[in-house]
RNA sequence: GGCGCCAUAGCCAAGUGGUAAGGCACAGCUCUGCAAAAGCUCUAUCCCCAGUUCGAAUCUGGGUGGCGCCUCCA
């Protein structure tokens, strides 16, 4: 079964072959650099890391693209805000972004370029645009012809004639037509500003991902990724500037995620419901955040509730449990001839489904409850009296399998308890050896005091961090 | 006005024509010195109405409710 992926521009699911065999071009609109990263961001943040790892277990060598947009309105209000500049503002939320990433378990894209270390470029694809006739100077601006790329709404799905012009931002008169875009910006006095054929300015939001994914992954992408509300117009304007430039399609496949709703109201700054993924990060392990992120389709929406963190924490400490108990009975198992066959078969069948959701436009909510079908098993050999080592050596390797994609269980590793605490486990045993049973619990608090829970099994005492 | 999305148990969620996966939570029980972990048991006719069909959560039509986008919000 081949890999699937949902197409918006297409509206149906498509089987997903790259340009080249071996190797995926992926692009995904970064965040615009003036603030802390929010709940909303982290959506496509971890699902996209998740498309990459996949495709990467798959065997492709995966080229992933995010940009950092570092200057524009934003920026340069917050660095008016913030009395500093428009290049600190952006070294202090990139950084946060970096940090974030680390919060939720999400890898470094290979590349994130910097609109403002792509300026040549940027500025010599809008030449290239005016040169053609798609794209006019005006008043200091530069702005793109809609009415020269006849495609223009392809995507969206959206009809020129039927949208509502002006009712989001004022009509402007510098524009020919009102469904033109900007693709240059003049400066006002005082803002930061790049020289160009127009005259001191900066780039517009759509042109910076046009000139950066086409100088990092060429003219045709094989994913293009982005928030729903990205494909109007952003996606779209893109689309038009790149297309007319090059007349090769930009991408072959288009995927949005849906939004994150908080407590089944939409995030928005005057509900003042807004949560950042730093506040987060203080409050859930990555691997309860990317487990709720990851429990609900990607094109759904996604609500977030502390009841739904709960049960996502709880989740993933089931998990946690089956992977921790597999590595406590490695210490006391007997050898064994190789896998039994049983377990083999209902591994194998475990992880054939798991990739044929993963294939079918990345399901990652039924790919979870593939993991919980390994914990199942994994707790049925847990049960048995005498573990085989071969037993639970495979159980472990078909999750790492699972886990390396998905990354929503801690794997536990040889982690040493300082002295203190290896001196409390230790009088415990004593006292529970001599029936002291305050004693013995008045330990187990302490230490839970400190997370960390020790589990008393009959292969001896257990601990894990809470 | 245009484009589009969603509606399954207390909660999350799968299922896309054959008679409702999985997880969490709750309660009871088993195991345990007590716990924890684990296990067992218990929880739904799928927003409404009509139609197609031997048969529909799944298809068609019509409603209801919630939501998004329409030029710089993931």
């Amino acid at each position: 079964m081949a890999l699937q992926i949902y197409n918006t521009m297409t509206r149906a699911k498509e089987e997903f072959v790259p340009v080249n065999p071996d190797k995926v071009n992926m692009y995904v609109c970064g965040p615009t650099v003036y603030d802390y990263i929010h709940i909303g961001n982290a959506r496509p943040v971890i699902f996209f890391d998740v498309v990459r790892a996949y495709l990467e277990d798959r065997g492709y060598e995966v080229n992933y693209v995010v940009n950092f947009t570092d200057v524009d309105d934003k920026l340069i209000r917050k660095a008016e805000a913030m009395n500093t500049t428009v290049p600190e503002v952006a070294e202090k939320f990139i950084a946060a972004y970096y940090e974030d990433l680390d919060g939720l378990g999400v890898q470094k894209a290979s590349l994130n370029p910097r609109v403002t270390e792509n300026m040549d470029d940027i500025v010599a694809f809008i030449g290239e645009l005016v040169d053609t006739g798609h794209a006019y100077p005006s008043g200091g601006d530069v702005y793109f012809r809609t009415s020269s790329f006849d495609e223009y709404g392809k995507l969206s799905r959206q009809n020129l004639e039927q949208l509502q012009f002006g009712i989001r931002i004022e009509v402007d008169a510098r524009k020919e037509n009102q469904e033109d875009f900007v693709l240059w910006k003049g400066a006002k006095p005082g803002e930061i500003f790049w020289e160009s054929p127009w005259g001191p300015g900066r780039p517009g939001w759509h042109i910076e991902c046009s000139a950066m994914a086409r100088r990092y992954l060429g003219d045709t992408l094989d994913i293009h990724g982005g928030g729903q509300d990205l494909q109007f117009p952003h996606h779209e304007c893109e689309i038009a500037q790149s297309e007319s430039l090059t007349g090769h399609s930009l991408s072959n496949y288009w995927m949005h995620n849906g939004y994150v709703n908080i407590d089944n109201e939409k995030m928005s700054k005057s509900l003042g419901n807004g949560i950042t993924v730093q506040e987060l990060r203080g409050r859930y392990k990555k691997e309860a955040l990317r487990y709720f992120v990851l429990s609900t389709h990607y094109r759904n929406p996604l609500n977030f509730s502390a009841d739904n963190m709960q049960q996502s924490l709880n989740s993933v400490e089931r998990i946690e449990n089956a992977v921790s108990g597999l590595h406590h009975r490695l210490k006391t198992a007997a050898g064994g001839e190789g896998v039994s066959d049983l377990l083999r078969e209902r591994l194998d069948a475990v992880l054939g489904e798991f990739y044929a959701k993963m294939d079918d436009d990345f399901n990652t909510p039924d790919a979870v409850t593939a993991v919980f079908e390994w914990v199942n098993e994994a707790n049925l050999i847990l049960r048995e009296e005498v573990a085989r080592k071969a037993d639970l050596e495979a159980l472990l390797e078909a999750f790492a399998k699972m886990n390396g994609v998905l990354r929503i269980a801690a794997q536990p590793g040889e982690e040493l308890l300082d002295e203190e605490v290896e001196r409390l486990i230790e009088e415990r045993a004593e006292a529970r050896k001599a029936k002291n049973w305050s004693r013995s619990d008045e330990i187990r608090d302490l230490l839970a005091e400190r997370g960390i829970a020790l589990e008393d099994t009959p292969q001896g005492m257990r601990w894990r961090r809470k």
